[in-house]
DNA sequence: TCGGAACTGGCACTCAGTGTCAATTTTGGC
DNA sequence: GCCAAAATTGACACTGAGTGCCAGTTCCGA
């Protein structure tokens, strides 16, 4: 047991550094210019062996969504019980937000990379897919019926405004990514 | 003038045939396993010159969806100016709604193939940015402070309960994709 | 130390997508 | 009807992602 644990934390300190590898290189030359060979030689690994710790280039970046993910989904579990589930989500985007208001260049680069490069839009929809359905339950909960597709849209739509305000707060610079958040969802909740 | 409205003629009969001899194929084989190659010699035309009718694969079902987004914005476009936004837009779904509850399996199956063939979530996510941006600015006009960023939030939610209801609605056959759409709208009503 | 299991790299393959070029067809002007 | 320019087409070759297969190596427990 202690084996394949052991198998596991040089697995996942293989992962690591090929992605900070590739994420110079995505950096530099953009996602689509940047070659799966590129990645390997950079990390110092065959391409062949590449493709046995990811699926695909994709997971490169998907890594890091699904761990907003598990942050997000934690953040939210963690709000009182008899709390709204729209407050409780506003409140849990902002163990996001704060981060990405403290040093909003990272997230700025990432958030253009997402929005402007074709090969990442299959990306987006499976993070958008996998945070809704962390995100689903946990706010079904908090709703008066408790219904599990409830919550999904819900989740649905708060993430709509998260990604609303993020495309929003990516063009404005000095400006705070809690502002548009707030903008958005608040235009939910007035409209809805 | 009439010559190159001619050749569009020519050309969209062209793209017509070849989006049904694919869909046949797709309904048979699936989208990924379905090559360009297959959908080229069926529609009896090489495969470079397939290239030339369409970007590639994804277009073949994009072109289905943006036309359905562009119904949709015409639909939210007639309903009253006075009307809000939400009820707006919950009328606007109605004619796809409708047309969906009146055939259902067509629609089943694109929806099915949309959720389950990982080949096409870079289409999904395509979708979701056209539709935002068709309906935002329409249903700014909407809102109380007429912001466009905060009407492209709206869209979103709107369209996140359209999916959550299309999702259930797919695996809940003899039930109205409508009852679903009501069920995710309200529910956002209610918690936000 | 031995044997199996896991890891790795190389090779060959399929498929999507693109650039180039030559052949063919279409179109407009005469 | 004829001809030159322009558009359309098909063939070939190429890059890049992703996969199957196999052989060599490493690592771990018995």
């Amino acid at each position: 047991m202690s084996s394949s644990s052991l198998r596991d934390v040089a697995r996942n300190a293989v992962r690591d550094e090929v992605v900070r590898a590739a994420w110079e290189l995505f950096a530099e030359h953009g996602f689509e210019a940047t070659t799966v060979d590129q990645i390997a030689a950079a990390a110092g690994m065959s391409r062949r062996t590449f493709f046995r710790y990811f699926a695909g280039k994709d997971e490169l970046i998907l890594d890091k969504l699904l761990e907003v993910g598990d942050r997000l989904a934690d953040a939210l579990a963690a709000r009182p019980a008899d709390e709204a589930a729209w407050p409780a989500l506003r409140a849990a985007f902002d163990v996001v937000v704060t981060a990405q208001d403290q040093s909003p260049e990272p997230s700025r680069r990432l958030g253009r990379l997402l929005r402007d490069e074709p090969g990442t839009r299959g990306t987006m929809e499976e993070r958008r897919r996998r945070w809704t359905d962390t995100l689903g339950p946990l706010v079904a909960e908090r709703l008066p019926d408790h219904r599990l597709a409830a919550g999904r849209a819900v989740a649905g739509a708060a993430l709509a405004c998260y990604d609303a305000a993020t495309d929003a707060w990516i063009d404005a610079p000095d400006t705070r990514f809690a502002t548009h958040l707030d903008l958005a969802m608040k235009a939910v909740t007035a409209a809805a």
